[in-house]
DNA sequence: ACCTGAACACCGTTCAAGT
DNA sequence: ACCTGAACACCGTTCAAGT
């Protein structure tokens, strides 16, 4: 399963060199989000773009290899919480999701585009967690404590828009929470509104 | 009011590339999204880059000529139907709210930070629009066909999310709909989660 | 194995020189 | 009044040359 991207060298120095990497790319990523430049990544580790290319070959490999334990975390989470209770299961897990989504500025926009990206070295270990969160909202689903004509995927997304908002608007630090109590809500409520063309 | 960023040039040669540079922008905005190329703009219609700077000093100001009729549009939209019921007046509006805000691909972004950037050029026209779909929520609060517990601006936060996460999927054209369906029922279900710590 | 940085292609933005 | 494009600074990515 997670025969996932990027390894960590055995050499010594080049496994210094990727340390290195791996924690400037985070502080460049927390300052200035995912499409941070890569060079000034390089330039702070006090090594050639080249070496960072040969580490990391591409964007996503760099910000995978940043994430992969906490996405993994996120996924044993929600292994964990399966017996119990599934709505206040469902609605921390998802609190932690936004949490974790929200990570780096424009990291959101990654995690939701793993919906259809099954492919890539991120999508990988981002997918366990994925997967974990849709069995989650599928469970809650059939212990009937929350409707069951919703997709867990439509949900999923709009968690992951609620987590891309509250970046938008940093200031207002309790905006993703009163959203998702509002999502929670409905999650709770009967259909009423259809979507008209 | 409108003293808005860029105008129309009087002069005959000045007008015709100022429409040739729109009518390319728009061709370029969607087939790459707000974050396109301007050169390439530039480029397509056969003009210098310096000429595309002296007509649209910024990406914005090139994003807002584009957008701004149909921002008066929706503005005036919201007004019309202000003695209509006000729950499916509200219903409709965001649906166009959304659509509109999908316009070109990145432009949620855009129209999500005119909660917070009331100076820019984009912005003047586009909170017109902002602020009539504020009032149009007030409205259905006061009228108690929505719960009046929520601030109309996290209520057009969402919905601004919906369109981000719509356009972020976009095989699924289906997804707006009903994730704003979703909405509208937390619009009228009793307040249960409350946002803990 | 690994590291380096020059090389290439591209972009945003400004501004002196032209009409 | 308007147009132009060279100039500058920056970036992503590759790859031949080195250790």
């Amino acid at each position: 399963m997670s025969a996932t991207g990027v390894r960590r060298p055995a050499r010594a120095d080049a496994r210094r060199n990727y340390d290195l990497l791996l924690g400037k790319a985070h502080d460049v990523f927390t300052e200035h989000g995912t499409d941070a430049s890569l060079e000034e990544i390089a330039r702070r580790s006090g090594l050639g773009i080249g070496t960072l290319y040969r580490h990391f070959p591409t964007r996503d490999a760099l910000v995978e290899a940043l994430l992969r334990d906490r996405f993994e975390a996120m996924r044993q989470a929600a292994e964990r919480v399966r017996d119990e209770p599934p709505y206040e299961a469902l609605a921390q897990w998802l609190r932690k999701f936004i949490a974790g989504a929200a990570t780096y500025q424009g990291l959101p926009a990654s995690v939701v585009a793993i919906m259809r990206q099954p492919g890539s070295e991120l999508y990988a270990s981002c997918h366990g967690m994925r997967d974990a969160g849709l069995e989650l909202i599928a469970h809650a689903q059939q212990a009937h404590v929350i409707r069951d004509d919703l997709k867990p995927t439509d949900v999923l997304a709009l968690v992951g828009a609620i987590a891309w908002v509250g970046q938008q608007t940093p200031e207002d630090a309790g905006q993703p929470d009163r959203l998702l109590a509002l999502v929670l809500d409905a999650l709770t409520a009967p259909m009423k509104a259809r979507p008209t063309a």
